[in-house]
DNA sequence: TGTAAATAGTTCATATGTGAACTATATTTA
DNA sequence: TAAATATAGTTCACATATGAACTATTTACA
């Protein structure tokens, strides 16, 4: 039975189209990780600690852009997984700075050529130069989102 | 205390910038839709059904590209607040067709609009050109990644 | 100095989305 | 027709994300 399935007009904006994409892609890169045992989300706190191992709780956050009680949650499950280490030793007291443990590094050391892949392999039909026009058009809405 | 929040590898990913767009696109649209009491997925649904009142959960999920208990979770929350209606009249006695109460279709009236307007304002920093070029774009990533 | 305001992080409640396993019904096919 | 398979929907466990309210600490400023 072959069924048209309806689109409305919703289905036709940007956003939605936008975070539909967006999630498809998600779900095939966590796929892709899943054999880990670590998440997309996981992976880009391990990705930004790589370079700046021992940033604040908050500092994370702004890198990825996510709440606080999102950093809260990642690091509460990522340091349960043994990934990385809660430490206090800010002067400033209230700061809680995470590193990456070998654990961790290591992983990230093997997850990082799958993560380019998959993405690489999403964005095949499009040039270089198309890809780059995309970054770009993507960054007008992100800034226009956070006037 | 300005610092430079660091930038890694991931971060410049097409996925990544489209999550990180489509999330800061959803977060403000749902700030608007806040005072309605809906969301924007629930709208999604709302926008099917303007169009297919009565379709199935199933057909709902192919319209709004979800699986079946991300469905069935929306369809919970959206009946528990009067907006949608399950009704079992089909012959194939499987099926659960999902109709529009009288709330939920003026409530669809009422924030059509505004999803529209959102869309635009974030949209705003392209000309149409661009916008029709990403879209292109979009479906091009979507079909990749639903080859 | 002392109080108000800002910042870092947590906790809570809730919505969303995924995969796996399950029930019930329908369809296919041997 | 009987058995295998497919489909519709639910339930469960879990990760993720948001807003609001909270504690502790630091900073601003009157």
């Amino acid at each position: 039975m072959s069924y048209e399935i309806p689109i409305g007009t919703m289905e036709k904006t940007t956003g939605f189209l936008m975070f539909r994409t967006a999630r498809g892609m998600k779900k095939i890169l966590d796929a892709r990780l899943s054999e880990f045992n670590v998440t997309s989300s996981q992976a880009s706190v391990l990705n930004t600690l790589f370079s700046s191992d021992g940033i604040s709780l908050s500092d994370i956050g702004k890198s990825v852009h996510l709440d606080k009680p999102a950093i809260t949650g990642l690091a509460d499950r990522m340091e349960k997984d043994g990934l990385v280490e809660r430490r206090r030793t800010s002067s400033d007291r209230r700061i809680i700075q995470l590193f990456l443990t070998e654990k961790g590094r290591n992983l990230y050391n093997t997850i990082e050529t799958i993560i380019i892949e998959v993405d690489q392999q999403l964005v095949k039909g499009l040039v270089t130069q198309e890809i780059e026009t995309l970054h770009e058009m993507l960054q007008s809405i992100w800034d226009q989102a956070n006037n």
